[in-house]
DNA sequence: TTACTAATTTAGATACGACTAAATTATTTT
DNA sequence: AAAATAATTTAGTCGTATCTAAATTAGTAA
């Protein structure tokens, strides 16, 4: 029973139930679809149902949703289409950063496994996409990714950019200025514990960040 | 008022419309929309209602549609999209010749200015698709096609092949066969009368072929 | 443990784009 | 020119995906 075919709605509440519950481990609110999608509580009810009887989640009345083996394969899909694109807009077609996300979600919905597998070889078979996020494979088998931040960094500790989240022009422009990218290797120098800024030692100067722009650059330790 | 943003399904009768129009000029049928759509009449008339309203086309109760100004304006730069992506899939992702056709229906939906002027320059602008059909520019701006077929050459004269049409791979097989391509030179030999197949002159050999076939290869005179 | 609050679901409505069946208009044939 | 046929439109229905308002349940605080 793999090969349903779904429609755009649903494909986008698959995701977004497949990203809010830490790869399908977690039970996922109907509260928190309504608000990452901006769609009324009763109507993700009602997709819930819908999905609920194709038996891509499981849902407890009152209690919430949780994505099923089957609904995790069909949400890697639509992700890996997601990514393979957001790769094919950045490299190839001169993309920003920060403009790759929303074409990228209209894009994922194309449906031919000869686009999605001729694109995938034609980008040479990229494992992560311009944000660092990993791509899964044909198969669905993904790398799953590091969760720590620069602020988890013991002070004198180093690391490197492999990840960064939040989609948004500010942000962007921020890196941007400092210069800050996957592959950059950062320095932990201080903790400022006043207002839980940080101070980084990176492209052979210091800075300081914010506590949320901290969080939103994910490292791997070195 | 260029800037309206319409469905897809509204995209696809506007196309049909304006395919089924000889670029605009003729009025055009609810059946024949029908037909080529493979929707109820009934329903056509619906959306023909719809179009109507938002000024894409005049309608006269009965007697059919004919597409506007504004109309065509849009049906361009669907049909660029179309022809776009059939270009990179036949190009860039090794696509055949007779699958490009049903993903690129998908593909010319997704909308984003961005997206289709890089593409177009990726693509390093080119002026035709891979069946040989006129890709529109930006500002809407068409090379006007060749209408004559094989067998509209006297016998002795010669042309180059400019444009296929039909998108089965039956055809394309039998092209395949006979190393008919864009850009082949054809020769006609001999008209045969009893069942209107034509012989023609082909890559140092000569070939017959039927009637629907030459219909649906196109030339430009030498 | 009861009452309040927040989350969730149910009920009923709407827009879109399709359908069928029936009515109307146009066209062709006799 | 009338009758038959074909094309088109109208009327009414349906599924999908959304909404609002009201009802229900779960979780929290008194």
């Amino acid at each position: 029973m793999t090969n349903l075919i779904l429609s755009k709605s649903e494909e986008n509440y698959l995701k977004s139930i497949y990203n809010l519950s830490d790869s399908g481990s977690k039970i996922v609110t109907t509260n928190s679809i309504s608000k990452i999608l901006n769609i009324e509580p009763a109507s993700v009810t009602d997709m819930i149902k819908k999905l609920s009887k194709k038996n891509l989640i499981y849902h407890q009345k009152y209690k919430g949703s949780k994505i099923s083996k089957n609904g995790i394969k069909i949400a890697l899909q639509i992700i890996r289409k997601h990514r393979l694109w957001e790769v094919f807009l950045y490299e190839k077609l001169n993309f920003k950063w920060d403009e790759i996300h929303e074409v990228a979600e209209e894009l994922e919905h194309v449906s031919s496994d000869q686009l999605i597998d001729n694109l995938d070889k034609y980008l040479k078979y990229p494992k992560i996409d311009p944000h660092g996020d990993p791509i899964p494979n044909k198969l669905g088998e993904i790398d799953f990714v590091d969760k720590i931040s620069i602020s988890d960094l013991n002070i004198g500790q180093k690391g490197i950019v492999s990840r960064i989240i939040n989609e948004d022009e500010e942000f962007f422009n921020l890196l941007n200025k400092l210069k800050i990218e996957i592959g950059t290797e950062v320095k932990l120098i201080d903790k400022i514990e006043y207002d839980s800024s940080i101070e980084i030692f990176i492209n052979n100067r210091s800075v300081i960040i914010s506590k949320v722009v901290a969080e939103n650059i994910k490292i791997t330790k070195v």
